[in-house]
DNA sequence: GATGAATGAGTCTTCATTCAT
DNA sequence: CATGAATGAAGACTCATTCAT
């Protein structure tokens, strides 16, 4: 299993065919639900081979979860303390939002993961996000102090600002049957909402 | 099958046993994830005999989903037309919150099938889901449209609202692991987190 | 298991519902495919009822076997060695004839059972039928020594006997499937067919 | 399911060691009856490699019985129009009967799949077969009208052809209990027999 | 007599993983 | 690198039979 050996480029590209693969099915099925036969011809690849590039299917799930939580936790890192705290939070909701919009297969494998209690990256939740999240909810909680915006709680604005914008990717299958002839042009009007919701809750009262 | 038969003491008994059992599996493991071996031990039954109560192992999800669904609505069907807006909005989000608190695992088996694209409840969404949103959309509207509530999308505020209350459900696991040492407390202050969140973005402003 | 004890009246009206719907299941399915509950509920009964007057499945097929495979060599025994030769085989032949048609679900009842090998009624085969048949092959060998039969084999005519007249219960949907429009009309034509049969290749040439 | 795809040379020989296997089951056993078990072990492979090359034990038996239909119907096929009509019809008998002596299983099970009801090969009776089948009966009619054959019902002595050379394979068991001692020389005395009985039918009255 | 309840032993099938080339 | 072949372990479901009332 040559998972720390130097890649030659065909490798390279394989583990990358397959993570990709692997995210299409794990993100639908979930991991019980998804099988090496799925991800092996989504990749185009045969079975014994996808296994030759990871020890196993669990190695590929870890593996991708791994990669994606850096990327994932990205519009967080880019919260500017020195920009004006209510344009830098919906800066922040509307990155998040363009995730979702961008990349919902990852967003879901995520949400399949956490609502089956995050078996898997428990250490990841409990370590390094904890650690990201407790320190922006300082951040915020400085700018509130300062009356820069109304005061609120740090943490759950984060876990609604989440929640909000996720609820697009996970949830799209409800979204888009309960908005049945809108295409994908609610998106655009979702992300309208949020901006308002955001600015209006945070906005310190004028007096 | 004893189905549609009147039951016995012991059926109805026995049924609801796996039907709770199930509720505990299914929602922590996905519908592919779960066992029957895992829903008859957590019944305290042996297999067959779960098998004797119900059809299969789909037959019991079906049941469950459906089962749950009527209750599930219920919060949104309470809204009342002749209400002050914004205490009948945020009394609906507060029954949301309600729910996720109390019936978490209801909520996650939702998730579970929704984010995995809903494949045994979709014309559950299209059809009845979606007539009941759009009425009460139309509603929010007819306030908005009368000035007693702030301007704001009706549909994506309904989603807000599942969003950000499921959001105490579904993702328990990571909400906790951040929040680490606050134990169940964190869920009265979400709840007034939440109360400020709508009720800032409701209320119109005075001019 | 009252098995051989005096049976009440309901006991001997339900052993004997229970066999007809055996015959009826056993006859289509063969032993290995039918199930006691196609039994069971063929004879309107719980399938513990019928257990309580059957010891098993097994002793059901066995018991209808035995019972009727007395029946089914009565027309063997019906030969008259006084009678008029090809009368007397012409005769046998309509007899074998008329009870495929009026027993069909027997006929095939014992043709799945010697097709598999005949495991549950070897013995019978072996013992009383070969002593019956040997008997009557020597009555047909002393018309044809006396020249009032044509010369043929006395065991293959017997055979021949057997297979042509069952053929029209044994296998019925491919006779039907070929004749399609004919409805049950072809059974008569059968009949026709089979005496001119045996009455040509019975009959001694005129020398 | 390397169903279509070309054949390796592992791949074919299992694939006929398998249907060998099956064959050898499934005319003994009927479909219901028989096993994967069984066909394993009788092949010397594994229970899942069998379902490596077979989807399904039903694919197995579905391959077998059309595979065979084909081969067991061309005697019928080689009816020579322009033969002699005696002799021709003769010879067809003998081919069936060769084939009931060579093809014993073969014979088998298609006895037990018609038995009971030939669930799985209807279509291939109503259709083809039946074409086939009226299409000889009119050349034997021709062949009547023509004064070269005595009269008889074209299908039915097509039946009865089928059922006399048959019975020697289905009604094995039988046959051998009641001519115990011949060994397998009784075949060809059945032969003689056959050949008798049909010539003496066909043969037109001499005037 | 009758039946609802329960189950151990199969039986088909799936699937991650290993083997051999 | 790649893949055809193979399998042990598990999983859903069936079924004859037993138990308890």
């Amino acid at each position: 299993m040559p998972d720390d050996r130097p890649q030659t480029r065909i490798q390279k590209r394989n583990r990358e065919t397959i993570l990709e693969a692997a995210l299409e099915v794990f993100s639908s099925e979930g991991f019980r639900g998804a099988t090496l036969d799925q991800i092996a011809s989504a990749a185009g690849l045969s079975k014994p081979n996808v296994l030759y590039y990871f020890a196993s299917k669990e190695a590929i799930y870890t593996e991708l979860l791994s990669t994606l939580l850096d990327t994932w936790l990205d519009p967080l890192r880019a919260l500017d303390p020195n920009g004006e705290p209510i344009a830098e939070l919906v800066a922040y909701m509307r990155r998040k939002f363009e995730m979702s919009r961008q990349f919902p297969r990852e967003s879901r494998l995520f949400a399949n993961e956490i609502v089956q209690g995050a078996p898997r990256i428990l250490d990841e939740i409990n370590g390094p996000l904890k650690a990201l999240v407790d320190e922006v909810a300082g951040l915020i909680q400085t700018w509130i102090s300062a009356g820069r915006l109304a005061p609120i709680d740090p943490h759950h604005l984060i876990f609604s600002i989440w929640a909000t914008t996720q609820h697009y990717a996970d949830f799209d299958v409800q979204v888009r049957g309960i908005l049945l002839p809108e295409g994908d042009s609610h998106l655009d009007t979702a992300e309208d909402f949020l901006v308002t919701l955001y600015t209006r809750t945070l906005t310190p009262k004028a007096d």
